[in-house]
DNA sequence: CCGTTGCGTCAGAATATTCTGACGCAACTA
DNA sequence: TAGTTGCGTCAGAATATTCTGACGCAACGG
């Protein structure tokens, strides 16, 4: 193995333990990161063996983590005729990625909580209109904070559909812009 | 105790139980995630001893999570005059609030990996730079492909940027009306 | 000072998540 | 048809995370 060779290793592998890392941090699991940052380096779709292989895990770990990963719309098997293996590539174009998986999330996580929260907030309205004196006052209070919360949800889905309506390329433009003009936080 | 009582605490559970489950996913620990949350519905400060009887939680637990959510900036510590006791109140707006957590993150997660592909992508160029022949075109391919996603990462900081720097009232305006012009996504 | 209360810390227990490897089926080949 | 390869699945093992409760110290009161 050339010198070459081991570097190339070496720069994929940091890589690699750093995309697994944030995955960890965003609640995604880590070898399904490493699975994706692996495919991403790669020039060319790869098998469930030489990933496994590669990122020394198990078939099963490989097998399931490419399963969520294609749930979650970034990697696509790839059929090469004349061969039975199944072949596996990742989404190359970071922001495209992005925009899915904020796509997914949004339909999986955020809004099913939202409509959680709006139950809840509706529930306790009622009560607090049914209600009477020192009672009234508390349930009142209580309601109006949790429609506050409420507000904060549905704002904070619009800014999420926004971002997914731009395309990234007017949306990055626009912030770059921004960026440079306000004061950084620090 | 009493029908409303019962349905205020009722009303609280599933708000806080939400809560706790949204921050699992967020990667936040559940159980900081559901004191936060009835701190936030809490009109008063609240001591560490009612907030764990409150949650069914022990004291270590809740201890531990004060110290989180203070850490994250979105606690304070309020003391009464004549009393002993340490009293807790949560952020209560929530956009104050996420502002101050993602502000958070940029500086626990977001830059510090940043450097790290940085390195690694450095690391590439210079081999890339000094490599001959086929494997030239292999390192070479590879720093491409770690660049492009070093790009990707700039501009995503820029956007985290942009979003600090405004006010939250303004972005939700400008959010609101995009969402109103383009179509949603699905 | 001695007893009490408040609470931060952390070792080990409890729980949850992740991973491995064996099983089984399907697709192919001799 | 028997043998081989590929790979999805999932029970149980391995690992990681979270939680509890005991300890210790500080602040107070009698």
């Amino acid at each position: 193995m050339s010198a070459e060779t081991d570097t190339r290793r070496e720069v994929e592998d940091r890589f690699i333990e750093v995309w697994g890392e944030i995955s960890a941090l965003w609640g995604v699991n880590k070898s399904v990161g490493r699975v994706q940052a692996f495919l991403y380096l790669s020039a060319e779709p790869q098998d469930i063996e030489t990933i496994g292989a590669r990122l020394q895990i198990s078939h099963g770990n490989t097998s399931t983590s490419i399963r969520d990963l294609m749930g979650w719309g970034v990697v696509r098997r790839v059929h090469k005729p004349g061969d039975r293996k199944q072949y596996f590539e990742a989404e190359q174009d970071p922001w495209t990625w992005f925009h899915t998986t904020i796509r997914e999330r949004r339909r999986r996580e955020v809004v099913p909580v939202m409509e959680r929260l709006h139950a809840a907030a509706g529930f306790a309205e009622g009560f607090a209109r049914a209600a009477k004196g020192l009672e009234k006052k508390e349930l009142h209070e209580l309601h109006e904070r949790m429609g506050r919360f409420a507000d904060f949800a549905h704002e904070f889905v619009d800014l999420i559909d926004a971002f997914l309506a731009l395309g990234h390329g007017r949306m990055a433009k626009f912030f770059r812009g921004m960026a440079r003009l306000m004061p950084r936080g620090k």
